[in-house]
DNA sequence: ATCCAGGCCC
DNA sequence: GGGCCCGGAT
């Protein structure tokens, strides 16, 4: 995939879409708390299970370190798989408070290759909700890859089928100025194609990629 | 009633 | 591949 298809996609959604005004998240702690619930899991249930929190003046890294598991399980239970969830939270609490002090500064001032592979090491967190902390909540230049980025680049034959996550990540940065709000705009124009055209059942009439130079049939 | 979510671990 | 799970859309 060349660099002016990586361009001109970018193009093409921008100017359907404008600006996305991501991540939806006050504060780099929300983000992260945020990216962890939001795996496999649509926004608006996100959304309730951290107005649960916020509600309770519960989201700061040392009350939710404090917070007793299962209470912490029934707070976050709209956002769905709420006890693995809740299990994915407190491993990246604890992790934060045994090794940087229960401070976020502290971690965010890894750099970005040591700041992957700590999250990357916790259990729960994986190479997208890693990067969606790095590039969200630290303002880090890692693109962000999810399933309707390979799921859009897969329908126009821009990647191998069994194409990996480090494989399409690559992709982007190499293609890409090394610029974090471009990142950003990026990754939050593709999940708004994935959700408005480029769904499970794909909505061809009509979307900004439709007349791609290698759009086929889609899969 | 069924489908599907901005994944990840086993 | 199977399991984890809620709630809005169809």
């Amino acid at each position: 995939m060349s660099r002016q298809v990586v361009q001109d996609i970018y193009d093409r959604l921008y100017r359907r879409f404008g600006p996305q005004h991501w991540w939806p998240g006050d504060t780099p702690f929300e983000i992260i708390i945020g990216a962890i619930l939001t795996q496999n899991t649509n926004w608006g249930n996100v959304k309730k299970a951290i107005d649960n929190l916020k509600k309770n003046n519960l989201l700061t890294p040392e009350k939710l370190y404090r917070l007793d598991i299962a209470q912490l399980a029934e707070l976050i239970r709209p956002a769905g798989y709420y006890n693995i969830k809740a299990g994915r939270l407190k491993s990246f609490l604890n992790r934060l408070f045994e090794n940087f002090d229960g401070d976020l500064d502290r971690l965010s001032g890894l750099s970005t290759d040591l700041l992957r592979e700590e999250l990357l090491f916790i259990k729960g967190i994986g190479p997208e909700t890693t990067d969606s902390i790095c590039l969200y909540a630290f303002n880090k230049p890692v693109f962000v890859v999810d399933a309707y980025t390979g799921r859009i680049l897969g329908r126009h034959r821009l990647i191998e089928p069994g194409a990996g996550y480090e494989e399409i990540r690559t992709l982007f940065e190499s293609a890409l100025p090394k610029e974090p709000p471009l990142y950003n705009e990026y990754h939050a124009l593709l999940v708004r194609l994935g959700k408005d055209f480029c769904k499970t059942k794909p909505q061809c009439k009509g979307c900004p990629l439709e007349d791609l130079p290698h759009d086929i049939e889609p899969v």
